[in-house]
DNA sequence: AACAATAGTATCAATTTTCGTACTACGTAC
DNA sequence: GTACGTAGTACGAAAATTGATACTATTGTT
């Protein structure tokens, strides 16, 4: 199926409660989760604007099919910026939005975490 | 597929490199991703142990299965331990290891994430 | 006897995610 | 004329994830 853009991925929250209202955790998981995404908010955010063949190239394993949906439902969500250059070829910009950028504990707490892991050898 | 207790869900691992080492993104998106094992994770780190039912009722829209995979998905890989009391009925009690609660601060930044999100109304 | 709680197992089904591959238009290089 | 790079689209297939449902043995309660 293919969504237009901008449509939101995320379906009605049915997360359970907390104290501070409901709990993010799920859609969190959403935003976040599947195979590509940690990486590819990872590059934007750390490394830059990127276009689609460097982010392409800089993945390992990724096709072009699951890099075009990814990307689609990063934007979607508002973690991603796409920027088209109106040339031959065409020149497509991915940038990590400011809502991405916010994300940089998290992602710092993870790599820290895991560095952490390697060093006493508890990493799975 | 019936996975033996213990046996890491990670294949080997593919993704691409760093001057740090291999990047950990895509390790860390097989450890934490899906629907369910965010929530898991945060119950047990922030909550303590619980049990299976305690966990079950807490988890809206959980099913038995799936939460016995995951509990089983996440044991294999460290994050959460077992116990086993021989008692009738069955009383069986999982706990966050050494490991996850190490996630903590990645949770916090999350959980900041998702609540400065909401203050200024740009959560998806 | 019936019901409830416990913590699952087993099996099949449904849904979602990811992949594979052929194709697109244009400009540039050879 | 051919090949390449660009950033995808389209479509069907495969794989993975998640769900649905019936069932299990024991104890305690009514």
């Amino acid at each position: 199926m293919t969504k237009s853009r901008a449509q939101t991925t995320q379906k009605k929250q049915q997360a359970s409660s907390t104290p501070q209202g409901p709990c993010p955790m799920p859609s969190i998981a959403r935003l976040i989760g599947g195979k590509w995404k940690l990486i590819i908010l990872q590059i934007l955010i750390f490394n830059g604007t990127k276009r689609f063949n460097e982010l392409r190239r800089s993945i390992d394993g990724i096709t072009q099919t699951m890099l075009t949906n990814q990307l689609r439902a990063l934007e979607a969500d508002g973690l991603i910026a796409r920027r088209i250059y109106p040339e031959v070829p065409p020149r497509v910009e991915y940038s990590a939005t400011a809502r991405a950028m916010d994300l940089q504990d998290m992602f710092l707490a993870m790599h820290k975490w895991w560095v952490d892991g390697e060093k006493g050898g508890d990493n799975p």
